[in-house]
DNA sequence: CGAAAATAGATGTTGACACAAGTATTGTTG
DNA sequence: CAACAATACTTGTGTCAACATCTATTTTCG
């Protein structure tokens, strides 16, 4: 039985024979699919520049702070996919000159991150190609659309964030 | 200037500073933000089960082929994240007996990959735990809802599609 | 038919990521 | 105030994944 209303595009994409078991694996596996189609191309643009997305990221929230720079820890917990091992992305990165650590002289566990002039230039060259190919893959989709869609990435959210909010 | 009448979960999140560049920016955030959350808890319950996503994705995919079996490069195309590297995923699914290898005798070349009864036996003891993940995470959002975000995200995939389709 | 191209998959190697354990510093509390 | 706990990172280690390369087989076409 299930929904034969609408021909599923995911299900002809991936081989699926016959309907997904419910509207929430359908939507889950469509995540999926979308992120990585989009990701695929994300980070083929980083690698042309040397960085994958994770640095990029880590590279985006030191700039984001500017002078002052940000703990590593507070890196971790603001980038957007969740991942532990910050410190060997900043690693990567003071090698390739694009952040410096300066550690914190109130508390001297704490390590101060900033980023460098180097660093600023890289992620001004990947400004632009960065929105063109932001608009390239989502572009068609129109205002109307993507707000809705926000909104609806919004809401599968809501009930999570706030414990992972807390909890880290 | 830019949108100050919603105030953005995803900043808060993420701790952004100031508006997104645009829609396009906060849309594909969110996107990678959400799956990343729901996912990092699909991993967790595969993990317990001593598999891992793209493990899973390859063995249900092996399953939906059933007696005959299916051609390796088949399982690439219809994994849901695109991977290379199939060969050792099903190496280890077949070192685990999850999975049989079998040369097809027509074209020499090809193997087709079937699921054992071990393997069948692995993704029902998870079929149960998964509906219930899938419901926890998408449940609160309603048929219409998660309809609505399916339709979006089939619109997002909808110019790419083709052509990944067409050069795999 | 036979050489070249195409296809299917396996393998070698490098680098990245993940989990766990370790170190240094600061906070807490009996 | 001394010992224990908590914090903020760092380092060690094993596994996994990505990219390119390689082998075996089949198809194409002059």
């Amino acid at each position: 039985m299930g929904s034969t209303k609408r021909t599923s595009l995911l299900g002809r994409e991936i081989g699926k024979s016959g309907d997904f078991a419910s509207a929430e694996e359908e939507a889950y596996l469509s995540l999926l699919r979308t992120t990585s189609l989009l990701e695929r191309q994300f980070e083929q643009l980083f690698r042309e520049h040397d960085l994958s997305e994770s640095l990029y990221n880590v590279l985006r929230i030191a700039a984001g702070h500017g002078e002052k720079g940000v703990p590593t820890l507070t890196i971790a917990r603001q980038l957007i996919a969740l991942v532990p091992d910050v410190t060997r992305l900043v690693d990567r990165l003071e090698k390739a000159k694009l952040l410096q650590r300066e550690r914190c002289e109130k508390d001297r566990r704490v390590v101060y991150v900033k980023i460098t002039a180097g660093g600023q230039k890289k992620l001004e060259a990947l400004r632009k190609p960065g929105e063109a190919l932001l608009h390239k893959l989502l572009g068609h989709l129109g205002k109307a659309n993507l707000e809705e869609l926000i909104r609806l990435l919004e809401t599968v959210r809501m009930p999570h964030v706030s414990a992972e909010l807390k909890t880290r």
